[in-house]
DNA sequence: GTCTATAGACGGATAGAC
DNA sequence: GTCTATCCGTCTATAGAC
């Protein structure tokens, strides 16, 4: 990460510097999704631009680095999105249908690079293991989640780990299965149907609960 | 695979053949346990029962033909788990009962041994697929699923879909999250209460059709 | 900053002596 | 069947000229 600017460094080559770590992140994502994440590979990127394997060393300290820098690209462009989607809905949207629109948005996000989706949520890649400051991206992205979950009624710990269970699920499948279709994202609603069926009639039981009947 | 006897071949060196493929097999679960399904090399699996890496070629044709044989083993020992936990439910057990002690065998099959479930759930191993005869060691545990499923009274392809994902869900977060503990294991019973109830008020809305309510 | 050259390690697989 | 020796490929990373 830290590409701290020397005394000497002009803002104009600052500049320089930064827009090309942009193309190095830019093309590694492509190479990812043409030759599969696993493949990825210093050289392989450094040719895609013309370069010598070495060179990337200028801008990136290790690959570790540009797999942090990869990792944090994703989940702030999967923060993006939730927040473009949530905030594209309407102030009394239903709970149903904030579930079902979030969802529907996380899916598609996966669907749309598998090799991202390898690398933000599946141990893909062996050796490498995001850093503090990589994990601290994705438990951020959590934490919205927490809170968009939140304003959809779903607060209890136990309900959010549900939550993510089903929805790891579908994806899981999804992605695995029949990564270009819709055989496991066209169950959203019944899954969302579901879920809230289930925390309805636990609250119902809570309520009986508190008023003492049987 | 065909690891056919030739014509000179005594029963003696046939059974010290298939020995030795076992143990080999023994091996290298074992060490994918330890260091990691991806660090499985062979010279590692040679060594660790002192033997040179090319002897290993006189009992698999390749690295990729020694994951297939894992892979298979592996499943067989899910379908026997899978097996020996349906045929100790009594025959009136509840359909309930029968998916909680599904999943929860499942899971702890899973928990056992975090290099088989990579190995035999995700696409762990860069550049390998299991071979069309792996494939379909899966592919029969999955039809024996169903076959649970069905004498559980889940019958309609959509649940049985929906099935997959709630348990491929909860066994992505615990293994990914949690491997040794139960933050998500011991949400089954609330998985399976809303999964049962989900289809049986589908099945309640069906039958006001088919009885002409509106 | 970028290059050439190369270190140094790992991997799967093969040839051929014994 | 097992070995030694080796081929050939992969990779990350570094040294040092320019």
């Amino acid at each position: 990460m830290s590409t701290a600017p020397t005394r000497s460094s002009s803002a104009r080559v600052e500049a320089r510097r930064a827009q090309t770590r942009h193309e190095i992140l830019d093309s590694a994502w492509r190479l990812a999704a043409d030759s599969g994440l696993e493949a990825l590979s210093l050289r392989e990127i450094a040719a895609s631009l013309s370069m010598q394997a070495p060179s990337l060393y200028s801008y990136f300290p290790s690959k570790a680095a540009i797999l942090d820098a990869l990792f944090i690209d994703g989940y702030r462009a999967l923060d993006d999105l939730l927040t473009t989607v949530d905030d594209a809905l309407p102030a009394r949207t239903s709970a149903r249908q904030r579930l079902i629109e979030i969802l529907r948005a996380w899916i598609g996000f996966c669907q749309a690079d598998q090799a991202r989706y390898r690398l933000l949520f599946t141990n893909a890649v062996p050796g490498w293991q995001p850093s503090p400051d990589a994990y601290a991206a994705s438990l951020a992205n959590y934490q919205h989640l927490c809170t968009q979950l939140a304003i959809a009624g779903v607060t209890d710990p136990d309900d959010i780990d549900l939550c993510t269970a089903l929805s790891a699920g579908l994806v899981a499948q999804q992605m695995a299965n029949d990564p270009d279709g819709d055989r496991w994202s066209r169950r959203i609603e019944d899954v969302v149907d579901m879920f809230l069926q289930h925390t309805a009639s636990r609250a119902r039981r809570a309520t009986r609960l508190r008023k003492g009947t049987p």
